[in-house]
DNA sequence: CAAATTTAGTTAACACTGTTAATTATGCAA
DNA sequence: TTGCATAATTAACAGTGTTAACTAAATTTG
């Protein structure tokens, strides 16, 4: 019987067979459009078989969450060998950019889903956010560098670190929740180029902005 | 004619009246938990009437959405008087923040949810966003006067209109979806008051930033 | 080996959701 | 009073996440 084959095959990872059909659903049709159902159909199993290996559907939410820092972070790890800490930070920016830009639906339950965040809150109370504080250590770090190497002294490492998380994350959240749709022409209504490079020429000002604060 | 009148009125009235009891389900329990059946429940009519005052519920979200921008330009009008740009500007943003920390339910379906903007791309498909665009030209004038004063020259108007909005954005979405939970104590374990103060902290790192750029 | 028990997976159901088609009730004009 | 347009309703469709109860298979125990 191919039921039987089938289960033999995957008897063991069918938590992580899960995942996968989740992922494959998800950067086809996005989150919303991700029901247990279908998973459940993806992998030939009933819907309850789900919650066997997953608490709930934000449990989920948090595995493909995970899974798209991991993306993230084999992305920007190569960033580790720009020896100029200022440009790495300009790099570390125009990655993360571009990381928005090939994985929207990767970043939406990264940074602007709050289902994620709900699960680590409900289901595990004693810690925090590891994803996102990796990250941010990182940046850091970055940050700390610039500022040995001479760069906005007299602003604190974590505010600065913050602040050029936010002005990435306000671009790439602002851009993929449709909100720069109609902002982009009216900005340059007779230059059709500027359409497409606003997150890159606001991200530019950013830096032109704190290139000053040497 | 006087009878077509007062119908027009009636229905003005149960329109608004729908939207009266969104905005209570909406401002209690978030926009997730209001659902059609509950608003129709609220007002004690059938749910498919309220499909004879809004097209379908990004409708009612696109409403809520308008609404939310009444709210947020009353706070803002008076701003107006601030004389100094620079000075206007920094109340801007406290005043951006200050809302989205009062009205969160309404500034995430003004800033961060798709609904809305899906429901002006698939409804209304000729105009782009009014709301968006009256408040962003607001900023523009504002960061127009600065520049007039001397601040930040050799940036563009425009990307420094919204790299300003990206700013305050970021912090207040993230700090609304719940990604900012663990980071602040993180950033300030020994200080306790800063976990209260990161938004606050971070705008002001970055009106010291542009300070500078006179 | 056979019986008991644990495990994995399923079926059926609950309580919802947005939305539409068909139907009834209501108020107005001829 | 009849006819008609409109307002509002009921019933239904097709889905959603989730739980309780149940079955079949594997494993352990007497």
């Amino acid at each position: 019987m191919g039921i039987r084959e089938r289960k033999e095959r995957h008897k063991e990872n069918l938590k992580a067979q899960i995942l996968e059909a989740a992922k494959r659903l998800f950067v086809k049709e996005g989150y919303a459009a991700t029901s247990i159902r279908k998973i459940a159909a993806e992998i030939e199993f009933s819907p309850t078989t789900i919650y066997l290996y997953y608490k709930d559907k934000s449990d989920i939410a948090y595995a493909l969450h995970q899974e798209g820092f991991l993306l993230f972070r084999e992305r920007l790890a190569v960033l580790e060998l720009v020896e100029h800490p200022f440009e790495r930070l300009r790099a570390m920016g125009r990655a993360y950019i571009q990381f928005a830009l090939d994985h929207p639906d990767f970043y939406e339950v990264m940074f602007i889903m709050r289902e994620p965040m709900d699960y680590l809150e409900t289901h595990h109370p004693e810690q925090d956010w590891p994803e996102g504080e990796r990250v941010l250590d990182g940046l850091f770090q970055t940050i700390h560098a610039c500022q040995q190497a001479g760069y906005f002294n007299d602003i604190g490492t974590q505010e600065m670190a913050i602040l050029s998380w936010n002005v990435v994350h306000g671009l790439c959240s602002l851009h993929i929740t449709g909100h720069f749709r109609s902002i982009a022409e009216k900005c340059a209504p007779h230059q059709d180029f500027k359409k497409d490079s606003l997150l890159e020429d606001v991200f530019q000002a950013y830096m032109k902005v704190i290139e000053r604060m040497k």
